[in-house]
RNA sequence: GUGGGUAUAGCGAAGCUGGUUAUCGCGCCAGAUUGUGGUUCUGGAGAUCCUGGGUUCAAGUCCCAGUACCCACC
């Protein structure tokens, strides 16, 4: 990675990288909207990255699809693939774009998580990486920082994830301090392992971008310390990873009152992980601008939907005979139907039939929430969009939590 | 008609030689899920143990009669 000449904008410098554009369009307080352009085309920010962990978001929805509900950047996961089909397998078809019919941006996460999250399978952490066993065949895979650069190169998806480890919440400073220490220097072998395969005559994409990681858990002068040790190495984005892995709400806002301003404002932060409207809306409102989640995709697949007002359960016995869709004027093709040939728009579906289709453990119900869900959070990060840059961010704000909090709904 | 078998929650079943509050699966009702657990995990409601009589301190369980269904043979 070359970092070219930086120009400033709208009162803050952008970031000019080979690959990658970012320019902050409008700000409010800390709050901030930019535009990024990369190898595989823009993206508007604030933004929600799609979760399709196996180069398929689950559900039956297809990369297809997402075009249609207004995805900008699709996710995919670096250990899942590399177990099922093998990342030399995708690299041979052509990398991840072509292999999964989608030619915007693709985020690959690192594997870091899984090494975390699958835990309990006779993991070892070692300096050189991670020991632990997969989750298809039980067989025991080594995966460390040039390992996972390697994949994701294979992959060559826009952005490669920093190959970290995830301490638990609650882990003591005994635990997190030396874990923190080790992420740094994993993440100095990544940056130079992507540099050297980035600048390889046959690799897929040499403008592959690499962001790294914040950790620390709730530790808020670990958490400092790091976002200014990652800072100095002058990356062209920044995680904050282990948040919303079982703190509180208010800790991990605390901790992105620390950690995002000590983050490059003029670079992209993104919020691993994270989560419920409200989450989001409280971390945009700190800083961040790229955010990725289950929650959409995993609570669509279990019949739960979001509203404006808060989250239904569609298997719930009431809406048995409701002849409303998921929510009124939205513009999914759950609700509002999919686009005809002659422009006009099918008459969508109702609370009841989608309900049936659940129960009745019809594929189509799933993908109908799943497709309702994701359009709703790529929905609320446009409306996010046009509240900052259109300078209404705080009234707008206010007024979203009110909604979210005061719906029939649930919240999360 | 003769012989044998079965009857327990909406459905399918367990309940040993009688002994606390009758168990399990599916279904039903509800909750959970934060860099993915493809319907997963946790809870909950629901039973005149076919009917009537008897034996016993005590009967889903033993005895008698009836009813319904199943199988075999005439």
């Amino acid at each position: 990675m070359v970092k070219k000449e930086g120009s400033p904008g709208e009162g803050y410098a952008d970031s000019d990288w080979e690959g990658c554009h970012y320019k902050i369009i409008a700000s409010c307080g800390r709050a901030k909207s930019a535009h990024m352009e990369t190898v595989h085309g823009e993206i508007e920010t604030p933004v929600f990255m799609n979760v399709g962990t196996a180069a398929a978001i689950k559900g039956g929805v297809s990369a297809d699809d997402l075009y249609e509900i207004g995805t900008q950047v699709e996710l995919s996961n670096t250990y899942h693939l590399h177990v099922r089909p093998g990342d030399g397998l995708i690299r041979e078809l052509g990398g991840l774009h072509r292999f999964m019919g989608w030619d915007r941006p693709i985020l690959t996460d690192s594997g870091g998580f899984q090494v975390f999250s699958l835990a309990g399978t006779g993991r070892k952490i070692r300096e050189e990486g991670v020991f632990f066993h997969s989750h298809i065949d039980g067989r025991k895979i080594f995966m460390g920082p040039e390992e996972s650069m390697r994949i994701q190169s294979n992959l060559a998806s826009t952005i490669a994830m920093a190959f970290d480890e995830c301490p638990p919440a609650l882990a003591d400073r005994t635990y997190i301090e030396p874990s923190v220490e080790r992420t740094t220097r994993w993440l100095r072998r990544c940056m130079e392992e992507m540099r050297r395969l980035n600048a390889l005559p046959d690799t897929l994409n040499p403008r592959q971008l690499l962001f790294g990681i914040n950790q620390g858990g709730i530790l808020p002068d670990i958490r400092l310390r790091h976002a200014e040790e990652i800072r100095s190495l002058d990356l062209p984005g920044y995680a904050i990873g282990g948040l919303a892995v079982g703190e509180t709400h208010e800790e991990m806002y605390s901790i992105l009152d620390i950690v995002v301003p000590a983050l490059p404002r003029e670079k992209p932060t993104y919020l691993m992980g994270v989560g419920t409207p409200e989450n989001i809306i409280e971390a945009v409102d700190r800083g961040v601008d790229f955010f990725d989640c289950v929650y959409p995709s995993r609570n669509g697949r279990h019949g739960h939907v979001y509203t404006h007002r808060g989250k239904l359960n569609l298997f719930n016995s009431k809406y048995e005979k409701d002849p409303l869709p998921i929510e009124e004027g939205c513009g999914c093709p759950a609700c509002a139907g999919s686009v005809r040939p002659d422009g006009s728009r099918g008459p969508g579906f109702s609370r009841a039939y989608i309900r049936h289709l659940l129960k009745a453990k019809e594929i189509l119900g799933l993908r109908l929430c799943v497709l309702h869900n994701l359009y709703f959070y790529n929905h609320l990060m446009e409306e996010i969009r046009e509240a900052i840059r259109g300078g209404t961010w705080r009234d707008w704000k206010e007024a979203a939590l009110r909604r979210y909090r005061g719906g029939a709904g649930q919240s999360s």
